[in-house]
DNA sequence: CATAGAAGTAAGTAATTACTTACAAATTTA
DNA sequence: TAAATTTGTAAGTAATTACTTACTTCTATG
């Protein structure tokens, strides 16, 4: 990965995220990055190439994300772990959120698949704690995260920390 | 308003709607309307213009959407409308409320003082039925809206009738 | 019915698009 | 150090873009 591969990578995530990947023409791009345009044929083929390859970055930063909750076992931790899960996301990484929720209404990369082992854990842990719905309160912590996570990259502006406490407080955690 | 005019602005919502707005050029937006490319811009100047006579008819859409709820005093009957809010929403507006997800996030469409009515009913709401921390409660309906009618207007399946008795228990109202 | 204005079109336009080509400089490998 | 490969660029390309122009057809009204 040379210099100019990252300042190209770097380039075109700040641009697809916040003026839209359709928006952002391969020349744009070049010229934030400092390249000629030429580079980035040259480095990714073709323009869904280099989204390509700023979305592989992301699929290692979604397990990362997910791995600790996931092999929790107690109940009660990994409601609270899923709970505090959106607000551990660092700010340095927004832009890259911030990419994926646009890509998920600007093309059809769906994202379903991606929260499924969430889901899953979660439908476990709320059957274990005796809820009487546990699958549909699985959703609704997802529902929430989403509702939550894209009005904070919006830019709305959250008390993000006492927030946290809130959800933590309703489910006892 | 002729006939071809709408016929512009049904294959318009269409296209916008399913493909995206930058995705979607005035020459298909034509074709798909059965009109020449000319006329789009005769009735509506640009592009843009286009856009913002879709979203006009939105406008109202809006309204006649909280309109019900807004003018409800009784705070249990605000709670439950508001929940099922997003229910009521017709599938045959899908289209249209398809557009307003992914406008909010192809363009700057921010929608943050589309829910500012709502949230204050709700937190008025919460406040009479003496909630610890009602305008915590009033952003949290919101976020499960956003998050629940993103993923039902994105096609992921959802048995509605049963998620919604779900929330409405949830809150006893 | 005459005529003005609105509705409609076909065939343009210049600019931008994603992508290529031909070639030079840097770096690795033998 | 010579050869091969990789990195980089400048200047293209054809296709598509949003939008215009010049013109014709419809439709309402005095």
């Amino acid at each position: 990965m040379t210099e100019k591969q990252e300042n190209i990578l770097n380039a075109a995530l700040e641009l697809f995220a916040n003026e839209g990947y359709n928006a952002t023409s391969t020349n744009k791009v070049a010229k934030a990055a400092g390249v000629s345009e030429g580079l980035i044929f040259r480095h990714f083929g073709n323009k869904e190439g280099l989204l390509a390859a700023l979305l592989k970055v992301g699929e290692d930063r979604f397990k990362s994300l997910y791995a600790d909750i996931v092999m929790e076992s107690d109940p009660e931790k990994i409601i609270r772990k899923a709970i505090l899960l959106p607000f551990q996301v660092p700010e340095s990484e927004y832009t890259f959120w911030k990419l994926q929720f646009k890509l998920k209404w600007e093309m059809e990369v769906d994202g379903k698949e991606k929260t499924e082992p969430l889901l899953r854990v979660l439908k476990y842990a709320f059957e274990k704690l005796g809820y009487a719905e546990p699958e549909k309160e699985a959703s609704l912590i997802v529902f929430i995260h989403e509702g939550m996570s894209g009005a904070i990259l919006k830019g709305v502006p959250i008390d993000k920390q006492a927030f946290q406490t809130f959800l933590l407080e309703k489910y006892n955690v």
